[in-house]
DNA sequence: CAGTGGTCTAGACCACAAG
DNA sequence: TTGTGGTCTAGACCACTGG
């Protein structure tokens, strides 16, 4: 006796997830609505609300006000990829990290850059060359560009201790930003800053950042070969 | 004239945010614990927990009990990556898509499958080899095993008509899964399949998903090249 | 031990959208 | 119009963990 009921929002998720998982509940059927569950499972209806609103963030169910809550048709899977600062990254390797500017200017970015940072014509931006090395290896070679104008201070900062990433990371917030990944082939260019081979296969990762009035960086981080980013989903 | 005080839980993140983003809470700050900010806020303390939580998750707080809610020092981005099928990733750009199987067999897989998929030696998978095409150009080639333990029936399925990667979104539920990421050099097997030059660099995707008991199915995607993955942060 | 976040409840009102 | 999810409240107890 005693035995407290347990009726944790987790319990009902957990359950939900069974019925789903054994096909009681089949995609795209609807599910009883709110109140019904929380009957069933002897708990409030915030209760209920909390374990569905979690599944349909997941991607499991979706739910609309009216309609009702249904087993999601096609479960798109959602990795969530996180992007760690590069030396974090390396350390959490447990391996030494170092890195290098190459070049530093001012400079009229290209048509493409320009278009990604939404600059004039003519206007100048900050490029920034550096190169990130584990255990004395280059890692990483980063090309980025920075809009002073929506980074004050970025031209007094010393750039050569601490990365351009971090210092940004630490000094600029943000609002959202964008991802790209691709493969490209080493050039002559790459081959000798990465110290590979030309023709060697590539990881690239462009990203670009922003706040509500400008593009604040962007960067393409080209990695030595064997790189390798990896998610649980 | 009424005027209803409006203080919903968005109301209050966004309100913490701004002096997250304005520096009035800086990185490693500790911030008011709940109560006090439902009392500045003028809410009850559930609904400033529902923003900070919702904060928290998405990398910005670091909260713990006793210890109570500080910024985060180190806000690691992190962006969520939606894995679509691929039929529906190619349909959505407008192509048109079409499959192939290129062999099926069961097989005893080679010692790196067998590790990932945690099966024991001479035990044999599935195994499919499958071209996904857009607009009749090869788009990912798929290595594919699948574990007929975990999932009975997948043996008389007909994978022609549907691929093997809808086949079991829609009739295997899973757990979880990992997903990685990596640049490969084309060899003459790719070029042949991929219609791309031997030494184009192309992305990898190579993916695992499992349920409580077994590991079900473990793919290695190879994207002709030019392929992106792009998402927003 | 005691302070903080984590969760649950019962009830209420609201916002949205299907019919 | 009306059913369903979305949210808020005031209060309560619990769980974890720092001091």
């Amino acid at each position: 006796m005693s035995g407290r009921e347990f009726n944790s929002w987790q319990t009902v998720q957990t359950e939900v997830l069974r019925r789903i998982n054994a096909r009681e509940w089949k995609p795209g059927d609807f599910i009883p609505n709110e109140a019904e569950l929380a009957v069933e499972f002897g708990c409030a209806r915030a209760t209920v609300n909390r374990a569905l609103r979690s599944l349909a963030e997941s991607g499991l169910l979706d739910r609309r006000r009216k309609a009702g809550t249904r087993v999601a048709v096609n479960p798109v899977r959602k990795a969530t990829l996180s992007i760690p600062v590069i030396r974090h990254e390396i350390e959490g390797k447990g391996q030494s990290y170092r890195h290098t500017v190459l070049t530093q200017e001012r400079a009229v970015p290209p048509a493409e850059i320009r278009a990604r940072m939404r600059t004039e014509p003519g206007v100048q931006l900050m490029h920034l060359v550096t190169l990130h090395m584990a255990d004395g290896k280059p890692y990483v070679f980063g090309n980025r560009w920075i809009n002073p104008k929506a980074v004050p201070g970025v031209e007094t900062a010393d750039l050569s201790s601490q990365s351009a990433n971090e210092w940004l990371v630490a000094n600029v917030p943000f609002e959202g930003g964008d991802f790209s990944f691709s493969a490209m082939t080493a050039g002559t260019q790459e081959a000798e800053i990465l110290a590979c081979r030309q023709g060697d296969a590539l990881v690239v990762i462009d990203r670009s950042t922003w706040n509500t009035t400008h593009v604040i960086t962007s960067v393409r981080l080209t990695f030595a070969p064997g790189y390798r980013m990896h998610t649980e989903i």
